[in-house]
Formats: structure tokens, sequence, C-alpha cells
DNA sequence: GAAAACCGACCGTCCAGACGGTATAAATGA
DNA sequence: TCATTTATACCGTCTGGACGGTCGGTTTTC
């Protein structure tokens, strides 16, 4: 059985998705998480704090996600840049399961400010670094990653529905560049 | 003077870049506007009428703002890819002025569904479209367009800070990228 | 028996929207 | 030509619900 405060995040994580940001209520989580509203408080002392642990958790799950995807790469060079492209977009299409809703529903809930984004720039600035290091040419890194990252918006904004076709192609691009030509 | 309506949507804005989606608050938008609430609340029946004016607005300025770049780009070919490049990241940094936190907190205040959202994705669809069929490879102005919307996201979280090098080359290569070769 | 976990009633605040007004000015009509 | 209706813009109070967080408890655990 996991513990009281693995079933709040559980339970503010699916709010969040299947509610939106707003659904993340303090009452309805502790509900769901067939807790009261008073234990809830006690393992998070604020909203704030549980928006924090959820934070916390969902960057270790991609960091996790990216070290297991680089350890059973048979190419070393470009491993971490296919690694933060498979983890941002899982498959072809887009539609990374619903991390992506889930992601931004908790910085949104974070405005700007908050140490907790400030936890999120430092582990995007450690993953830019490895993508400048990974052994092929680091604007090209970059520009995969952040094709990547514009992939993760348009599936988060519903986007690409009527284009499967291309979205196809630019993976294929996209995984083409972290080879080893040019 | 301009008109009450106009002067409504001017303070909505305002107080989302100052205070973010959560600023968006019906008296305090009246007040900044010079109005009572009343008065706002007859030009725009609810909040989402509100909301709704807003992403109107915005994706007009989007559009003109590429048409106006198209229409002086000396290149006819990749002209819309260069146009949405340059509509989406200003300068070679990024931080277009404050349009990605505005974008961001409209897009924000309304969740998923909500008609509002559905004509964003109509925009984006015209627009992909233009891309491919801008004389440029597809898949290419595709990928231009995808990195184009990751250095949006990059700016919006404040992001980048740490890399000012790479951004310019990226921006370097992407121009390239919609260029006569390949 | 002390600390940690948990309960749930309660409080204060915030906020969207309803409502019942007033003011001004263009149509209508005698 | 002047009274009357109608429409438009705008005002500001009030309310009802939602929500974060407090607090004085009780139960469980070690």
């Amino acid at each position: 059985m996991s513990s009281s405060r693995e079933k709040i995040l559980n339970a503010a994580e699916a709010r969040i998705l299947a509610h939106g940001p707003g659904g993340l209520v303090l009452d309805a989580v502790a509900a769901d998480a067939g807790i009261s509203k008073g234990g809830l408080l006690h393992h998070f002392r604020s909203k704030q704090a549980l928006v924090g642990g959820l934070c916390d958790r969902m960057l270790d799950r991609f960091e996790h996600q990216m070290q297991s995807l680089v350890a059973t790469d048979p190419q070393a060079s470009g491993a971490w840049t296919r690694a933060y492209l498979d983890t941002t977009v899982t498959g072809e299409g887009k539609p990374a399961d619903n991390s992506a809703q889930l992601m931004a529903g908790i910085l949104a809930t974070m405005g700007r400010e908050s140490e907790h984004l400030e936890k999120v720039r430092e582990h995007f600035a450690r993953w830019q670094r490895r993508l400048e290091e990974d052994g092929i040419d680091p604007t090209t890194a970059t520009l995969v990653r952040l094709a990547a990252d514009g992939l993760w918006l348009s599936a988060l904004l519903g986007l690409q529905r009527l284009e499967p076709r291309p979205s196809e192609q630019v993976m294929s691009a996209l995984r083409a560049l972290t080879g080893p030509s040019d």
C-alpha cells in the first residue's frame, strides 16, 4: 500500500488531468485520496507545498526516463538528444500519454516566480548542457530539443489533428539529425 | 479616444501581464479601464466573453504581423516560414516583447474545450497549411515552425538565460533552413 | 506517554454574476 | 414641435458559492 503522501500526490495529479489546473482543490484532492483535508494539510503545509511535491515528482520521472533511455541506446553519440526527444514526445504522433497536460497543469498552478519554477529552470539547464556535450553538433542538438518542445506544445493545445503525416516525417527528420552524419 | 470596449481589453491585457492569469479579475479590470463593473459586464457578458475578446484580438495581431512581414520579404519562397519564425520569436535571443506571457495567460484562462480554443486551433491549422505550401520542403518548414514554438516556450518559462550563445546560432540555422539551398 | 498522523468544523476572503437602477439620445407619433 | 417610447451605455450594491488555511481535538504508532 502506498503511503498517504503518495496517495495525495496521485489524487492531485488525477484531478489536474481530469479538471485542469483549476481542479486542484484541497477538499477534493483529500477526498479522492481517501483522507481528510486536515490530514492532507498535515503532509503538505500549503497548496504551494503540494504543487512543489507534484513538481519534484514530475522532474524526477522525466530525469529517470531519460536516463533509462540513454542506458539502452546502443549508439553513444546523440543518445541524450534522442532521449530528450523520446521522453518529451512519445511514439511518433506525439500525445505523450498525458504527461504534457500534467506538466502544463503543474506549471500553470505556480505562476512565475516561486522557487519551484526555479527548480524547473535548473533541470532544463542541466538537460540543455547534456545536449550540448552529446557528441553531435550542439546547434543541431539544440534544434532537435526545441522542435521536441514545439511538438509537446502542439500536443498540449490539441493541434496537429489535421496533420498526422507531416509530424511523422518531422520525427524521422529529427531522429536523422541525431545520427552520425552531419 | 479609444472606445470603452478597447479600454477594457487593454486593461485586461495589462492585468494579465502584471499579475498573471489570476490577476484577471472583473472588478480590477473595470477599475483600470476607468469604468464600473456593471459597465464592463455590459460590453462582455461574462468573463469567458472577455477572454474571447482578448483571444480574438491576439490572433488578429499575429495574423497581421505575419502578413506584413510576408509583404516586405524580398524572397518569395520560405517567406511565410520566416514570417512565422519572426512573429513568434522577435530578434535573435527570443523574448518576443511580452506577447508570450500574454498569450500564455489568455490560453491558461480558458481551460481546454471552449470554442475560443477551437478558434486558436483553426488559426494554427491555417498557418501550418501556409508553411506547407511555402515553396520550400514542407518537413523543413514544419521543423522550423516547431523550433520557433520551442523557443517561444523557452522564453515563456524564463529558460535560456544561461545560454544566449546557442540560441543565436539556432536562429541562424533556422533562417538558413528557410533559404533556397536544401 | 509522547510524537506523529489524522479529523472536520469553522473562518475569512475573494470573486463572478445578478439586479435594479440612472442618464443620454435617437426613433416614433400626434 | 414636443411628448413618449425604445435602445444603448453605464452604475454599484449584494449574494451566494468556492477555497485556502486554522485550530482544537482524537486516534495510532512506537
